[in-house]
DNA sequence: TACCAGGAGAGCG
DNA sequence: CGCTCTCATGGT
């Protein structure tokens, strides 16, 4: 199965590459703040946006290809935040025992910029779940609520992730159909909310950091966590600190090994020991408990 | 099989 | 406040 020249019959695609340096784009894409992309024989396929698109990296670049013609390919860019100087970023980490082994662990590792209502609604189904279930939701909900899409030669069919307005249309019925339970009616009052200009989703970004996290928690389903995922993998917030159970583990392990530390302390601790970019760490923590130390919980 | 998962919200003391 | 319980489902 190869993708195959261009022929007559296909929509022209579009081919792009881009000079990288220091992008893991696979420990990026699996990394669990992003639930649509899928490894397959050809590369890292998923879709942003309205556009299917397949990823190839190799050390020094990303080439990048669309079922569509591209001109402009800002849009892929600002997603895989491609002119973020990495190194400056690690240089306001805390220079300490566990960040030293957390950044070596995961060279390359990288923070997305998602679209706010695609990241704010796959969080919310992400409550209490592991990642290949949110992503097994996600996929559900994109197939069956989701506009189709056209995908490159090779590929299975394409789904835009569902609008709010779509997800508001919904039942909770069919929404629980998709496999996610209790969360259902947090993303359907949530969709409403959106949907119906009561909630706006483009004017969180302009807000303070602390006033754009009260805005979404005040949303049905999302929480300090949720709103930190948001701020951090949507609009880009580089200090917002999602503290879930596997962060939660890390910092009491690597930072208070005897000694019990409330939710409430331990974002004070991170919002004053990480830095600016705090965010970032949080991420690397993250990837570098699940991906090399998953036995060592608890 | 038992435990746990990128939590939130309600109820309680 | 801060703690505990429930919610739904499936992976390991």
């Amino acid at each position: 199965m190869a993708a195959g020249p261009p022929t007559h019959t296909a929509t022209p695609a579009s081919t792009a590459v881009f000079p990288v340096a220091q992008y893991d784009l696979p420990g990026t894409l699996a990394s669990g703040q992003a639930f649509r992309w899928q490894l397959t024989d050809l590369g890292w396929t998923g879709v942003i946006g309205s556009l299917f698109v397949r990823l190839r990296a190799d050390e020094f670049s990303i080439e990048a290809e669309t079922a569509h013609p591209v001109t402009d390919w800002s849009w892929l860019r600002a997603y895989l935040q491609l002119d973020l100087e990495l190194a400056q970023v690690l240089r306001t980490f805390p220079d300490d025992e566990p960040m030293r082994t957390a950044v070596a662990a995961c060279r390359g590792l990288r923070l997305l910029r998602q679209e706010p209502w695609e990241c704010l609604a796959s969080f919310i189904l992400s409550s209490t779940k592991q990642i290949v279930q949110i992503r097994q939701i996600v996929g559900l909900i994109c197939e069956r609520f989701g506009e189709p899409l056209q995908a490159l030669p090779g590929h299975s069919a394409a789904y835009a992730f569902p609008t709010a307005s779509r997800i508001a249309r919904t039942t909770e019925a069919e929404l629980r159909a998709c496999r996610m339970g209790f969360r259902a009616p947090y993303l359907l009052a949530t969709a409403s909310r959106v949907a119906g200009g009561q909630f706006d989703l483009a004017g969180i970004g302009n807000l303070p950091l602390a006033v754009a996290r009260t805005e979404l928690m005040s949303l049905p389903g999302v929480g300090r966590k949720i709103a930190d995922c948001v701020l951090l993998f949507a609009y880009g917030f580089p200090s917002a600190f999602p503290v879930d159970v596997w962060v939660m583990k890390a910092l009491r392990q690597l930072y208070f090994p005897r000694r019990r530390v409330s939710m409430q302390r331990m974002h004070r601790f991170a919002a004053t020991h990480f830095g600016p970019w705090g965010g970032y760490a949080q991420q690397y923590l993250f990837h570098y408990m699940r991906t090399h130390r998953p036995s060592k919980l608890k």
